[in-house]
Parts: C-alpha cells; structure tokens; sequence
DNA sequence: CAGGTATATGACCTAAGCGGTATATACCTG
DNA sequence: CAGGTATATACCGCTTAGGTCATATACCTG
C-alpha cells in the first residue's frame, strides 16, 4: 500500500481513525463498537499502525490504540491547492453530501453539461 | 469505486487532478504532461467524471477537463475532527514528508517540494 | 501451572482494479 | 468523401487487497 490515500481509501480503516479521533481505544472496543471480526480489526490496525497512522499503548493484555496526525496531515496539504475552488461552491458541498446519504450508489450514466 | 476516498487513491489520478488544480487542460495536454498512455489517460478521466471530481467541456475533437470541487469538500469534511491533532505536530509533517521523500518508489512524478 | 482473555498472524479464496494493446467513434480539413 | 487527429472503449492478464477461519502468542488471575 503506497501512500496514505491508499489507505484511507478503505472504509473500515476510516471508520476507525474516525472512532479514535474521538478518543484513544482498545482492540475489542474498537471490534464492538464498530461490529467487525476481531481479526479484520487487528489486520487494519496492523496497517494503519505501519502506515503512520495509529500508534498502539500496551495495557496488561490490552493495546491501546490512539491517532498520529502525520499522515494525515500529508492529505490534508495534497488538498490544499484545491481550497480555492471551495467557496464558490460551500453550498453545494451539502447538496452533494445529501446526495452521498441517502442513494447508497447512484450509478449516472448521461452527464449533462450546464 | 465506492468513495471519493478510492478515487484518489491512484497516485495517476491524483497527478490528473493536481495538474487540473492549475487550469483545465484537454486530454492529450494531460497525456504528455504526465507522459502516461492515452487510454490510461481516459480511463482514468472516465472514472473522476463518473465520480464527479471533473466536467468535460467540448472543444470541437477535444474536450477541455476541469475540476469539480464537491467530492473533495467530502474528503476535507472528513478531515475535520482531525484537525485538533494539527496544532501539536505542525513541524512533525515536515519531518514526515521528508521521510516518504526517499522510500522506494518506482515512478517519479513531477512532484513539488512544499 | 492451568485456564481464560486479548490480540496477532497465517492460509486460502475471491474479486476488483490497473496497465497494455487493439480498435472503435467523433470531428475536423481539404 | 478521404484521411487525419483526438478521445473513448473492449478485452485480457496480472497483481493485490480484503474477508473468513483457524491458530498462535502474550498476559493476567487464581
């Protein structure tokens, strides 16, 4: 897995940077809270923590795992040369997120142009 | 290709992006800026359109790609509850890129130095 | 030490995604 | 209309990543 995008682009991984974004955790809360197999968990533990992403704690037979801000600080500054299409379009970032709700995978086949 | 996440998981189409950040340009313009392939070129442009990352203007045999801003305002949105981590570790990133400078990467992109 | 809990790892399978080549379509110019 | 340029698509083979199941390791407690 080359870069950070590459990793983030799995969604169980975002679910739980997000889950630790909030506050640092174990494996097995991480496992129930986000209701996946305890293996799948570790397995995206393991690449999140060599990706930079996570760092893990040890408690007695618990690790305890927290975010590093590095990598996504790296995505955060690949975004940056795109801000200045932003506020022309504040609006429509929340019509766009609608969208993304509700329609689990709108498939468009015709593109209109304006 | 479910998120935008995915989508910009391919370094190619990060580097299309990128160079649509400055201006729109057509397909062979991006073709040899990023001396790749042509069919790799639409392809890929295929999968951004679909996504809604760009629009195609039509310039008689050419069409003209440029940016839509809305799928990466959803990659910024997320990004937001990490934002906290940032203030601690704004040298850190530096240090981080300096390290992803020199692993080992086949393809050399025109990459720019902060 | 035994037994239990917490986490990590390994093996296997499947599927998705990318690169490459060849070809098709669209439009322009003379 | 012919020939040329610009772009899109179809097909194929390969690699890789993720899910699942089984098992291994580490640590705690009585």
């Amino acid at each position: 897995m080359e870069s950070a995008f590459g990793i983030i682009a799995e969604p169980n991984r975002r679910a739980i940077l997000s889950l630790l974004a909030s506050s640092e955790r174990s494996v097995s809360e991480i496992e129930h809270q986000l209701r996946m197999p305890q293996p799948s968990v570790s397995k995206h533990l393991r690449v999140l923590r060599e990706a930079g992403f996570v760092e893990a704690r040890v408690d007695a037979q618990r690790r305890v795992y927290r975010i590093r801000p590095e990598p996504l600080m790296e995505v955060e500054a690949w975004l940056a040369p795109f801000r200045c299409f932003w506020s022309p379009h504040v609006d429509a970032l929340e019509r766009h997120l609608d969208r993304m709700g509700q329609t689990s995978h709108g498939k468009k086949k015709k593109e209109k142009k304006r």
